[in-house]
DNA sequence: CATATTTGACCCCC
DNA sequence: GGGGGTCAAATATG
């Protein structure tokens, strides 16, 4: 009796997890079989700080748990290992002989780690699952102004092949319209682990960066994937997420010096802003609630948008290119 | 032991 | 000087 009593509440425990899970990640989600380290590796983190209070202790996170840092007393070995790091130039050379005395280190570092930045950046925002690559998470930090700490991930392969791909992640705060903020830099120079699930896009945005005026083509958005724009795709995590839906959210997303709306309707164009930030209000937003899910993309070139382009996120866009495709498709 | 996460410290740019 | 990005020791887990 007991016996099956319990069986009886671990199976609805189970439903419950299943439908919570349906509807925060409507994708199918990989089976416990995949590695420990796919989706629910990508989440960890944010899965502790990001997900819904709920759902905190329902996604069986592996290999999670961890809890302290270091105290790092000694820099004298951090220049040196900086330094070393810096693989691909051969600047790096010079740093054999700094552990003797510490001195601050010369100028070049600093633009080395600029410099690695100021490369492809591509930013997504979707519901932060699995996206075909394997993703460890080397940082998190408290970001001003947001509600939820940014967690940063850099690929796997980025040690034995050299990957420069990296992805941030934040969950937008803001009260029932949070959504993720996925900023993905660099692309993948290695190979996905698998043909990936795709996620639901509601909303893409592409822009270039500040610092490279380079112009993204506009004419495809395949261009808008080139090693010289950015993108920007937004979706909510709330809502419905079964079948057809469109939540668009209101919300603001600061990326890299930029404050910056992307939730527009799919006809009108994004309004960049630079610094004033776009003006798209919740009310237009709420309209597009019962639409259908589709995912406006946004061009932008030197600074201002050109383009929108509709996406249908039912996996029959077909954008051929590399990193964007592989979300998309 | 290998691998992944946590997290405080550090670095660099604005 | 402050904010954001990154490092790396500590630690958890399989």
């Amino acid at each position: 009796m007991e016996e099956a009593y319990c069986m009886m509440m671990v199976g609805r425990e189970r439903e419950l997890v299943a439908e919570l899970r349906h509807l925060l990640f409507p994708s199918p989600s990989p089976t416990p079989t995949t590695p420990a380290s796919h989706s629910t590796t990508a989440l960890a983190g944010d899965g502790e700080c990001c997900l819904p209070p709920g759902l905190t202790t329902t996604t069986t996170v592996s290999g999670g748990g961890r809890r302290r840092g270091r105290k790092r007393v000694n820099r004298d070995n951090d220049n040196v290992k900086l330094l070393l790091q810096a693989d691909d130039d051969q600047e790096a050379v010079i740093a054999d002989h700094g552990d003797a005395n510490a001195k601050p280190l010369p100028n070049f570092t600093k633009t080395r780690r600029r410099k690695q930045q100021a490369t492809t950046s591509t930013m997504v925002t979707t519901v932060p699952d699995f996206d075909g690559y394997q993703w460890r998470k080397y940082g998190q930090k408290q970001i001003e102004g947001a509600m939820y700490p940014r967690s940063y991930y850099r690929c796997t392969n980025s040690t034995n092949q050299g990957c420069l791909a990296k992805k941030t992640v934040q969950r937008n705060g803001g009260g029932g319209a949070a959504g993720y903020t996925v900023a993905y830099i660099s692309e993948h120079t290695c190979k996905s682990i698998e043909p990936s699930l795709p996620p639901v896009i509601l909303d893409t945005t592409v822009r270039t960066t500040n610092n490279h005026q380079q112009p993204a083509a506009a004419e495809s958005p395949a261009a808008t994937s080139s090693s010289s724009s950015n993108m920007v795709m937004t979706s909510s995590e709330t809502g419905n997420w079964s079948g057809q839906h469109g939540a668009y959210a209101c919300r603001q997303m600061i990326a890299a010096d930029e404050e910056y709306c992307c939730w527009d309707t799919p006809a009108t164009t994004t309004t960049t802003s630079g610094s004033n930030g776009g003006n798209s209000t919740c009310a237009e937003d709420i309209e597009l609630l019962s639409r259908p899910i589709r995912s406006p993309m946004h061009i932008a070139a030197e600074g201002n948008w050109m383009d929108d382009l509709l996406l249908v996120t039912d996996g029959l866009v077909d954008i051929s290119n590399s990193s964007i495709t592989h979300f998309l498709t």
